[in-house]
DNA sequence: TCACTGGGGATTTTT
DNA sequence: TCCCCAGTGA
């Protein structure tokens, strides 16, 4: 029987109130006495350590967020601390969500409410700036630009100077910018550099336009959100005391992924309390390629010479054989804080490291086992396939589509990425600001109303002169414009007039939506197109709708924080609604908030994704030189490192099977590679393994030894075949497939398809009594391969 | 302005 | 192989 806790909340759990005013109960100390019965002694601890600064080493499924949550309920229960004065910030929408409802839950609150500080970094940001942006020059409307919207203002900045974009990619530049930003260098400190490279230098310049650029259009990106964020602290002594009095705990997840300007604005949070506690496992630090600090982890008892450490060292999720495994992995890096995982459970199954002749191959196996593992019983949503890099998931896509498997790929397209999402939302933007230019050139020839490059420019160039935001000179400079332009032009600034009367004045966000899609003709456009993909597209729409919709009624205005300077914020009407709704598009952008329906499909994932989560089944894909590791990790000295840790992390997601693979040979950019074993599998502990050998050399024509000269870096690991006919799938799939049904269909044969129009079948496949099709469909120019199973007909 | 074509490039991606 | 972009022609 679970005990009640209710009757403990000797607080509300909001007080804005300065902390002066509220007084600390007395421990009462019945949740912990309760709980802790559940926990184990460093767990126990770490959860009563409330007072002075704290650091959870954590190992991986050891029950850290079980530490988090139960030390946040120990707070409120026992020590009648409100949830207003407690900040817990993750990373991931996806942890901070975990987190967030586990107390809730431990707190036994059955309300609606969202508690608003336990929350990202960015999104605590976000909180921070739309009230106090105005000291760091940012209006209460700004825009947060994706990466894409980011790209594109970083060319302009090429433009703006004329520096041609051949001379460096935009992209290692905004590569360069962001890892300036993940510093906390704004581009003043940045130019003052002396003796920098070419690259470096231009670089420079580059960021100070593109910082120029952002302001223009009164929007961040994701690292301005830590940057402002930072600075609005760091400069402003009113605002800082504020939150350093309301935020008596602080509390930081995944601790060994911080960059250094989220280390600096953590360390503005820190009142003189410091009542800060930090849970990482440095073994799992794998965004080091993103500007993550673990010297952070490594040092933080250093800067803290108070500080109290914490080992969870037992775990409870996987059996001895794979943590044996894990160990031996891991224990190869130089770098990390000595640590060493145990468990009580037993040595279970030993693990499996099966190599196979090519990708195909693995795929067919990887599938076929997954069909036995669900004939035994095993849960679909207990099983995941990880691998290094996305481009490895089309062949198991494929393999799963003909074998039937219900599956469901992690990553790769976020739903409101998606260009009709995006161009939608366009305009919704550019009513919330009417400065983003980036939202303005999408949407003003969105559907195409004959507005082109040059009406852009001259439109740009008015509100440039005038100094207006650009939404509000379009009336005027349809006056400069002639021919198409102008129509096109007098037609968008009708639209964009009636939304943002709508915006101001109106109350629903849904008829805000409704007018955009209606209006702007980009739904008729759309019901004109006969294509599959126009279909494809009005049903996104349907569902952005429905977003909206639900995003609607569960909406509730936040609690607002009553700072130094009051509440600026108008929470009433549609305004903050479309703030609140355009803050999830740009942070909360992941498509299984809104489906989560995964419970009877096997999961296929990268590593990186595979991070905090947990299967009874794992397969680990692709152990091979060159993809994981990396080529780049190879290259550079301590890259490899990480891709260690990463592996940790992979192994380690295992409860109780785990099953390694690789391939002798793998098609990659379109041509087959010799792939040679990770070095990975070298550490793994025999002992513990059960080798599966079912690679031989299967194509004859293939050199085994010399071979072709390599065209990648090292030549060891990768040859390029002897030139020769590739042997066809095509010819070998009776074989693979088997059982020999009389078809109805052989490659060359059109077909019909009821959506998609004419397309060939490309081949023919038996799997039991079914057929498989493969059939290419051209669909307005655009290849379209399809997998469809069709019964057999006797 | 837009539709087509050919060349070049191609990790991981919490936000 | 496939996808994105820049350049070209209607």
């Amino acid at each position: 029987m679970e005990p009640n806790y209710s009757s403990l909340v000797s607080s509300e759990l909001f007080d804005w109130r300065p902390a002066a005013s509220y007084v600390l109960s007395a421990a009462v100390g019945a949740f912990f006495e309760e709980y802790s019965k559940q926990l184990n002694a460093a767990q126990a601890e770490a959860v009563a350590a409330t007072e002075g600064p704290l650091l959870i080493l954590a190992g991986a499924g050891s029950g850290k967020t079980r530490v988090l949550t139960a030390r946040i309920a120990h707070l409120v229960l026992d020590h009648g601390v409100p949830l207003s004065r407690i900040l817990a910030m993750t990373f991931s929408n996806k942890a901070a969500r975990e987190m967030h409802d586990r107390v809730k839950s431990l707190l036994q609150d059955d309300s609606t409410i969202r508690y608003p500080w336990i929350s990202t970094f960015h999104s605590v940001c976000v909180r921070l700036l739309r009230q106090y942006g105005g000291r760091v020059g940012l209006e209460t409307g700004f825009a947060i630009y994706d990466s894409s919207d980011q790209m594109a203002l970083v060319k302009d900045a090429f433009e703006l100077l004329k520096i041609s974009d051949k001379t460096y990619h935009p992209k290692a530049v905004h590569a360069q910018i962001s890892s300036w930003k993940n510093d906390g260098k704004f581009p003043a400190q940045v130019a003052s550099s002396s003796r920098a490279s070419h690259f470096v230098e231009t670089a420079s310049k580059i960021y100070v336009a593109y910082q120029a650029e952002l302001l223009k259009a009164q929007a961040v990106d994701f690292d301005d959100l830590l940057l402002y964020g930072h600075q609005l602290l760091n400069e402003h002594l009113d605002v800082r005391e504020y939150f350093q009095d309301l935020w008596k705990y602080v509390l930081v997840d995944e601790f060994q992924d911080t960059n250094r300007i989220q280390y600096m604005l953590l360390k503005q949070l820190i009142g003189p309390h410091q009542n800060i506690a930090v849970v990482g496992d440095d073994d799992q630090s794998i965004y080091g390629w993103r500007g993550a600090k673990i010297e952070n982890i490594l040092n933080f008892d250093r800067e803290y010479p108070a500080c109290r450490v914490v080992k969870l060292e037992q775990n409870y999720r996987s059996t001895a054989n794979i943590l044996k495994a894990a160990a031996a992995v891991i224990g190869k890096n130089e770098v990390r804080h000595e640590k060493t995982l145990w468990t009580d459970s037993d040595a279970g199954r030993k693990i499996r490291v099966v190599g196979l002749p090519d990708d195909r191959a693995e795929a067919k196996y990887i599938v076929t086992q997954i069909h036995k593992a669900l004939g035994e019983g095993v849960a679909a949503s207990e099983i995941a396939v990880l691998y290094r890099v996305n481009s490895v998931s089309r062949v198991f896509e494929e393999e799963c589509l003909r074998q039937r498997l219900p599956y469901k790929i992690v990553g790769g397209f976020r739903f409101y990425e998606r260009k009709e999402i995006k161009d939608i939302i366009a305009y919704l933007r550019l009513v919330m600001n009417p400065h983003d230019i980036i939202a303005f050139r999408r949407s003003i020839n969105t559907p195409t109303r004959g507005v082109g490059k040059v009406s852009v420019d001259k439109l740009e160039a008015l509100a440039a002169v005038q100094k207006k935001p650009l939404a509000e000179v379009l009336k005027e400079g349809t006056m400069q414009l002639s021919g198409k332009g102008r129509i096109g032009v007098t037609q968008y600034a009708e639209v964009y007039a009636e939304g943002r009367k709508l915006f101001l004045e109106g109350d629903s966000l849904v008829d805000l939506f409704v007018h955009f899609m209606d209006k702007s003709g980009y739904v008729a456009d759309l019901k004109n197109d006969p294509s599959f993909e126009a279909r494809e597209r009005e049903e996104n729409l349907q569902e952005l709708l429905a977003a909206v919709q639900e995003f609607e009624e569960q909406w509730q205005a936040p609690e607002e924080v009553v700072g130094v300077e009051g509440i600026k914020i108008d929470t009433s009407g549609v305004q903050r609604k479309l703030f609140d709704f355009l803050e999830r598009v740009a942070l909360v952008a992941d498509t299984d908030q809104l489906d989560q329906k995964s419970k009877e499909q096997v999961t296929f994932m990268t590593l990186h994704a595979s991070k905090g989560l947990e299967f009874q089944t794992c397969f680990i894909a692709a152990l091979e030189e060159g993809i994981f590791p990396s080529m780049r990790a190879m290259d550079s000295g301590d890259g490899v490192e990480e891709e260690r840790r990463l592996c940790y992390v992979g192994i380690t997601r295992a409860k109780e099977h785990l099953i390694l693979t690789r391939a002798d040979s793998r098609r990659t950019f379109g041509s087959i590679n010799m792939q040679m074993p990770s070095r990975f599998l070298r550490d793994l502990p025999a002992q513990v393994l059960e080798m599966v050998e079912e690679a031989k050399p299967s194509y004859p024509n293939y050199a085994s030894g010399g071979g072709g000269a390599s065209s990648w870096g090292n030549g060891y690991y990768a040859r390029k075949p002897k030139p020769g006919p590739i042997p066809a799938y095509e010819d070998e799939s009776q074989d693979l497939y088997s059982e020999d049904v009389d078809s109805e269909f052989k490659r060359g044969d059109k077909v019909k398809h009821p959506s998609f129009g004419d397309g060939v079948v490309k081949k023919v496949e038996h799997l039991g009594s079914d057929e498989c099709l493969t059939i290419e469909f051209r669909v307005k120019g655009k290849k379209k391969v399809l997998s469809q199973f069709v019964q057999a007909v006797e």
